[in-house]
DNA sequence: TAGATTGTTAATCGATTAACAATC
DNA sequence: TAGATTGTTAATCGATTAACAATC
């Protein structure tokens, strides 16, 4: 039996669904079905079911799915059960922002490594876990050295396709890229965007 | 004869296409092709000539495109080519970087008034144009007041939805929600989601 | 048991691609 | 003119949905 690909736009709503979880574990729930997963995201719960399927049969008949179990499920699936160590290049606004962000917490990643050309920022403590800013002439070796297989680029958009090179060339396989630029890499490599300009532009048109 | 509805997946990628060609022209370029955007992008050139032609023939055959020329079409098609006035609500550390980000400028977007519900930051001033931070009971009264079309939310999860509420009953049509949970709006509202952790978590399965 | 909900199938719907006439 | 590239068509490909047997 030939095990089918899973489409990228399944795998893309799993962590939607884990979020959704979450919440509901946290309200102390402990059953739900798809048909109230749907509701609360918009999304029919035929196409929750069936997206589920392509991993397997976590639910019951007649009854549903029980939450935690479920969450956990999809917690090894995206392989967010463990923690990912994250390099994260670019210490200006933006930088700082997501270093301070308390959000990555229990989801799977904790930035450890973060990288800037500006001297001033170098050598200076940064975010939740005050990591010292490195010249990111060391994005590689650190890279290199802790393997760490995730990046952020928060650079602007003329850095971005440099920083990802040196990423890439030296390990990292996930790059979330902040910088408004669409960066080429190697299609073993996965590249996501967050350009909030983007999300703007994509609803006025509809004003 | 009727016009079609355009499909959203196709309005989607025009903001992509529009920052693509802001480069080129930043280049200093002045005609491009399909292939060209393609490669740049990602995209099949087939792609962007059919998302094209929803709207109207933008090309010379044998020549291309005129980039400045498709550049302000694509701003028209999109409603970007004018300002439009941004709610902003939290002013966290989140709500903070947002107000601070220099992006916005040239791309159709500018924060004029920004809410949050700790005494401690309302009044003072915030962001790159210094704006005075307004109690969020405010909120509703400013957006009718200005006419306000356009949210950002930058509240913790628990306040979204009721954030969301009051935007929308206020006359706001569209929603940029960087808060970590899916909202439910009314139809006629878009919603766009901006949530790092997720697209952290739809590369992992594949590492 | 009766009611509810899953997992799956088949049909429908929609998006992408290849190919090419038109034409600059 | 010859070469290049558009805009569009038709075919292919893929995703979503409706429906329901299975079963808890």
């Amino acid at each position: 039996m030939v095990r089918r690909a899973i489409p990228d736009i399944v795998v893309g709503r799993l962590p939607i669904y884990l979020r959704a979880l979450s919440f509901l574990l946290a309200e102390g729930r402990q059953i739900t079905s798809s048909q109230e997963l749907g509701d609360r995201l918009g999304i029919s719960s035929a196409q929750i079911r069936k997206d589920l399927s392509h991993f397997g049969e976590f639910g019951k008949q007649g009854t549903g799915y029980d939450i935690s179990f479920l969450y956990d499920q999809l917690r090894q699936i995206l392989k967010v059960d463990g923690m990912w160590e994250v390099a994260l290049v670019g210490a200006g606004n933006l930088g700082q922002a997501i270093a301070d962000y308390g959000g990555f917490a229990g989801k799977g990643f904790v930035i450890t490594a973060i990288f800037d050309n500006e001297p001033a920022k170098i050598g200076s403590p940064m975010g939740i876990d005050n990591i010292i800013v490195q010249n990111v002439n060391e994005l590689a070796e650190t890279i290199r050295k802790r393997d760490i297989k995730v990046g952020i680029i928060a650079t602007p958009a003329q850095d971005a396709q440099a920083v990802a090179r040196t990423m890439v060339d030296a390990g990292v396989k996930a790059i979330l890229n902040y910088a408004p630029i669409t960066i080429t890499v190697p299609s073993s490599v996965r590249v996501q965007y967050i350009d909030p300009v983007v999300g703007l532009q994509r609803m006025t048109y509809y004003l």
